[in-house]
This record gives structure tokens, sequence and C-alpha cells, in this order.
DNA sequence: AACTAAACTGTTACCGATAACATGAATACA
DNA sequence: TGTATTCATGTTATCGGTAACAGTTTAGTT
């Protein structure tokens, strides 16, 4: 492997010009960077990231810590993945992965956590190196998210403007501030349109926002469209309706959220909300190394949703 | 961060005698050994990774690179890398993801290569860092994989014993070597009975082997197994049969070969080969850490196939 | 007792980079 | 013309470890 000194010795200067040239190339002369950088070429150069760590006293490695169970049947984690070691790689970094229980272990330059939930809180906020949370949150935590509400928002606009006349939101029964802005985005458009709103909460489970249907279902005036807080709720909803003899999307309509995979086994699909969670990973890694190198926080960075059109909504 | 010199210092001795205690236990006294440990122990002291591998001249850092296309439909690769991880995690190296585009830049210490085709061996073989294959390979290359033929073997045997009269093989028209293992299973199991084999090949898409078997309907004899080189071809052979009116498992049997995820869509379940995925990536992580740590190539390894039970086979 | 070998422990140099300081040349200003 | 200032480059020490070698005991032989 060739090193600074290689690449000095060719050029005839110091490895200290070299190291310059690379770091702070407007601290040298033309003339020489030319040299260097032709000596560089010549001999194939490329940094030994580990001596530069050593040397920063960095480590060039970032630790994802997944808090949620992960379901490895979803893509989703797979995809956060590619995305932020996309990145990660771009730079020379290197993603470890990690649980909370190893989660101390070695040392690293960042982290980017995902699936955190109230009683995290404490021990986030003590971390002494950048983090970037992967899904919003109210503690003042950087992140990287949909706009959720934003999402909720635009598809009950949408069942509106497809005419239906009642609109009832299927949440998640959880206290993550995604689910709170899902509920607020709904809300919102619901009572801009004067409209009372009705919300109900299941685990996120399809079966049960199936059962819930199945049980209620005479009370459930025709023309209805449910706005659920993910595409699990939604195919729970979409079953039990055709189980129950209703029309998607004629008589009801069906949206969801998150469309990633689940809905490619629903028949119709579900009408919902696209994440690029490759995209977004990557900006979690962007914004994470950003925040390393230049030291500054960056504040949330929120992707604005994009509706999937499936065959739950007229038209 | 406490370093070897602190310790040194708190034991009142030389650091060369604290790296000993950590590295070549064996060559220090016990009375010192105590010390140190003990001075470690006060001072929560954990070596500085990023140190160690600048001084070995190592990185710390494995290399997978996944060549085929990424299906994130499937959890597979998802699994694989939860498995590398956990195992790399545990040894306090970390792992970088990488394309075949990517793959020369930056150092490591080894590489997890999964997907590899015949196109790919002269590069392979020019690496100069260990490498283990996911996926069986005749190139000598050392690898971790499920035992293939075994697989097909066991389901073969088992349809059989269920009382289907003719066996038919539905491969994968690849020539990669899992296919080929997969193949020799079915043969040798069909020959062991001096049956004559019958074997098809068509892409890895559902919708061919379904094509298949829906345009040679009133060839196929009842009490018919087909012995499937994946749960994708098998899930198309069950729709087709259901469609046509044939009675699984009664009067037709269908087998499959991953059991990861599709499976969870069909109905009835396909009896098929369960590999743990999460365990294999460890067993590959463990493999090329040994193979970087001792030196030595450790051969193959090959997991014994589980045969999972679902309802494509009668009883 | 003298000599050699083995077993510990310490010293030094080095891994490949960077920051801080030192040096020397060029420019500025009085 | 002499001195202050700036700019470009080189020198040294350092990051936190490890290997190779050197030095000191201790034990074993004759």
């Amino acid at each position: 492997m060739t090193t600074l000194v290689d690449v000095a010795k060719k050029a005839n200067v110091s490895k200290m010009t070299v190291s310059r040239v690379i770091n702070h190339p407007d601290k040298v002369t033309d003339e020489l960077k030319q040299l260097v950088y032709e000596a560089m070429r010549e001999l194939d150069y490329h940094p030994n990231v580990i001596a530069k760590a050593l040397a920063n006293k960095s480590t060039r490695i970032i630790k994802l810590c997944i808090l949620e169970d992960i379901d490895t049947t979803e893509p989703y984690y797979m995809n956060l993945m590619i995305g932020i070691a996309k990145t990660l790689d771009l730079h020379q970094y290197s993603l470890q992965l990690v649980t909370r229980r190893n989660f101390d272990i070695g040392n690293c330059d960042g982290y980017i956590i995902t699936g955190m939930r109230e009683a995290d809180v404490d021990w986030i906020k003590k971390l002494t190196k950048p983090v970037v949370l992967f899904g919003e949150n109210r503690y003042g935590f950087d992140y990287v998210d949909t706009n959720n509400k934003a999402g909720t928002y635009l598809l009950s606009q949408l069942a509106l403007k497809k005419g239906y006349e009642h609109l009832i939101y299927i949440g998640i029964d959880s206290k993550e501030s995604f689910e709170y802005s899902r509920e607020a985005g709904y809300i919102q458009q619901v009572q801009e349109n004067r409209m009372v709103p009705e919300l109900h909460r299941f685990d996120n489970h399809s079966h049960l926002s199936e059962e819930y249907v199945e049980q209620n279902w005479k009370n459930i005036p025709k023309n209805t469209a449910f706005i659920c807080a993910s595409d699990r709720l939604a195919i729970g909803i979409e079953r039990a309706i055709i189980r129950c003899g209703g029309k998607i999307p004629d008589d009801f309509g069906v949206t969801g959220f998150d469309g990633v995979f689940l809905n490619q086994i629903a028949s119709p699909r579900i009408t919902t909300i696209k994440q690029s969670i490759i995209e977004m990973g990557s900006a979690c890694g962007e914004n994470l190394l950003d925040k390393i190198e230049s030291g500054e926080t960056s504040g949330p960075l929120v992707f604005e949703p994009k509706i999937c059109l499936g065959g739950t909504l007229r038209n």
C-alpha cells in the first residue's frame, strides 16, 4: 500500500505537504499541488482511513441502533440499512449494527437510532456523539422522517374530493409522535370541511381492524372512507369490507400509510403513502456525517409524502 | 478515554506489559496480570480498536458484497446482514456494504460475497484478503450454505413416502451451483427408487411455473408431486393446480425451497426447506474472522436442511 | 561457583496519518 | 534599508497501540 511518505518522496516534498494537499489544499501553492496530485495518481494513492482516524481521534464508525423489534418480513429495515450504508460507504465510514444491549461497546463517531420511544429519551440525551433519529420526535433530537401529518391530510383530502362523505380514522394505539402527527393530519382536513372526526385505535395488526369493521358493519354507512395509519390496518379494513359484501371503491374507500411491501399482497392495492426509505436512509447518513464533520446541528429533515394510487379510492 | 498508559501507570508496569496481558497473557506472571486486570477494571479500560488496527495493519472492516440484484421484498438479505452484523459486532469488527462498483475503494480485512456467478470467479480469485462466500460454489472458495442436495433429496423422499407416484422436478434455469445440487438431490432419490427423473427449468418467477402446469394439465397424472427449486416456483405450481381444479395435497403434492417469506402468502402453505439465514450469516462471519485471525482456511460450512411442513404434501 | 538457557519485563521504533510549532522566504511598511 | 508581517513549507511530537529487541532475573547444569 502506498503511503503519504511514498507520495511525498515521489513529489519531492515533505509528507506534511501531501497531507495538506488533501486536507487544506488552499494552504499549498498550485505548483506543489500539481506535483502532489500527479504523484498520488501515479502511485494510486488512497489514504489509510485507520491512520487518519487515529490521528483525528475519530473512528469512522457509525452505529445504527434499531430499538423496535425487527420485523424481517417488512423490507423497511433492509431499505433503511441500504440507504444508510450507501451514504456511509461513499464517505468511507462504516456501519455497525448494534442493539440496545451492546450499544456502549466500542467507540464510534455518531449514532443513527430508529424506533425511539419515550423510555429511550433519557439515555439518548446522555450521548456525547452526534445523533440522528430515523422517525420524528418531539424532544428536539434531529431526525429524518416523512411529513406524517401532510400524509394523512392529503389522503383525507383526496378521499373527500372523490366524494366519500364520511371519513373514519383507524390509528395505531401507541403514543409515538408519528401517530399523533398522522391523526393531526386527518383531524385538520376533516375540520376544515366542518366534519366531525371519528377515530379508532388498535394495535398494528390487520386482524384487529378487520374485526372492528365486521362487528360494526351495520353501523357503517355507505360512502365511508377509512383513513388508516398503516397499510397493515388498511388491509384488515379492506378484507372485512369485502367479506361483509361492501364494494371497494364504489361504496367504501380505504387508504393506508407506508406502502413498503405488505400492500403487494392486497387486492385491490391500497391507496397509500409511498415512502422512499432508501432515500431517507441516505439522507439520514448525510445528515449525521455533516453534523460530525461540521459540528453543527442540522435540524429535522422532512420528506414530503407522495400518494401512491391503488384501487381503494374511486376513479 | 483511558489508554494503555493510564492502566500501566496505575498498575506500575510498562505499557508493554499491559498490552501483553491483553494479547499474550501467558507471557506475564500471574501477579502482574492481577495488578493489570485490577487497574483495567478500575479505570474501565477498553482498548482503542483503531490504534490496534493501525499497529496491526488491519482495519477491522469486513466488506459484504451482494452481487445479485437485491430483492428487498425478500427478507433474505436482511436476515443475512443481521446474522453477519451480529457476529462482527461481537468481535468489534464493522460491516461495510459494498457493490461491485465501489468494491475496491477503501481497505478491509476480509470479504463476504453472496450471489457469485461464473463471471465473478476471476476477480474473486485475485483478492488478497480472506473471502467467504455465502452460497455454495465449485471453485474452491470457502462458503457457507444449506446442503442443497440433501434438501431436495429429503423432500423427494418425503413425497414418495407419502405415496405420490410421480415426481417432477421444477428447477431454476440458471447455471449456479446450488441449482445443480438441488437437481442432483432429486435425481438421486428418484433413481434410488428406480424411477425416471423428469426435470423442467424456468426463470425463477411463479407465473412461469404456473403457465407450465396450466398448459400441460391434461398430461399430468394424478398422484404427482412437484419438487421445486424455490418457493416462488412452488407457489406458481400450487396456484395452477388449484385453478385447474386439482386437489392439494390429496391428488397433487408440491414442495419448495427456501421458506423465508414468500411462503407466507401461499395457501395452503408450501412444504419446504427452512433455512435459518440469520444463523448462517453468523456462521459466515465467524468463519471469516477465524480465517483472518488464524490465517487458516476453514473449508466449507454446510448446514443440514430442515423440512418445514406445510399443507402441500399428504398427511 | 560459573555458565547457559529460559522466562519475564522494559525500551525503542514504528504503523500512517495530523496538529502545533519552527523555519525561511517574500512582501509590506516606515 | 531595516524590521514587521504574512505565507508556504518542513520538523517534531502525538494519536494508542504492537513487534522486535535488550536487559534482568531465575533456574538448571556441570
